[in-house]
DNA sequence: ATAGTTAATCGCAAATATACGATTAATATT
DNA sequence: AATATTAATCGTATATTTGCGATTAACTAT
C-alpha cells in the first residue's frame, strides 16, 4: 500500500536528498575520502582497501556515479574514477545553504 | 549472506553517514526546512502540509530525532519539535569539512 | 586465436526503509 | 468518570538497499 500519492517536491529538495542519500553510507564516504586524498583520480583497487567484494564496491561506485558525485573515465582495462567537480561543487553549495541558518539567535528551545 | 565482515569505520565517518542518511529523504528535508523557517519550534501539524499519514510523518520525525538533528519537547497534548542546535552545528561542520577540498586545483580529469 | 586483467552486471538472499491503518498512551476538557 | 486531542507505536505490505558469488564484457598481451 505504498505511495498512494505521488508527492512532488521542489527539484532543489529532490536533488539535495539524492546527494545526501549517496553520502549516507560509510563505504561511500570512505571512497570519496580516498578519491580526494589520492591527488585526484583513482581506480577500483579500493578492493584492496575495503574488505568487500569487488561487485559490492562496483555497486557503490555506481551509486556515487548515479548521484553525479563521481565520474569514471575508461582507461583500458582499468577505469579511473574521480570527483565530478561540477556536481561536487553544487552539492557543496546546497549543503551550505541548508546549514546556513544559525539557530543561536532563535529564542525557544 | 550479508555482512560477513563487520567493518569498523572511524566514528567520524560513521557519524557523518548517519547525518547524511537522515537528510537523504525529501520529506525529511521538507520537515527540516519547515522547522527552520517557522521561527523555531513546531509541532506535528506537518500533517496538514504533507500529504502523508500521521504515522508516516511520525516515523520520519523519529528518524530525524534518532539522528540527533531535531529534538522534541513534550507540551501536552502536543509535542514541539525543533532543530537540535548542537548536533545541527556538528553536522554543519562535518559537511563543510567533507566539501572543503577544492578540486579545481587538481590536474587530471 | 588464446589467455589474462579489470570492472560491470546478473541473480539471489537478507536487511532496512517507507508507507499505511489501527491501536495505544498521555494529557486536557467537560 | 467520559470524551477529545495529539502523537507514538504496532503490525503489515511492499520497495529499496546491501552484500555476495558467478558470469559477462571490454580490452591487452602473448
Amino acid at each position: 500500500m505504498r505511495t498512494l500519492q505521488k508527492i512532488d517536491y521542489s527539484s532543489e529538495t529532490e536533488q539535495l536528498a539524492k546527494f545526501a542519500k549517496a553520502l549516507g553510507h560509510p563505504v561511500r564516504l570512505v571512497i570519496l575520502k580516498h578519491l580526494s586524498t589520492q591527488s585526484c583520480c583513482y581506480t577500483g583497487d579500493l578492493v584492496e582497501i575495503l574488505p568487500l567484494a569487488q561487485s559490492t564496491i562496483s555497486q557503490h561506485l555506481k551509486e556515487l556515479k548515479d548521484a553525479g558525485l563521481i565520474q569514471g573515465e575508461v582507461n583500458p582495462p582499468k577505469i579511473r574514477y574521480c570527483i565530478d567537480k561540477e556536481n561536487w561543487d553544487k552539492a557543496k553549495h546546497m549543503f551550505a545553504e541548508l546549514f546556513k541558518e544559525d539557530f543561536n539567535k532563535i529564542s525557544c528551545c
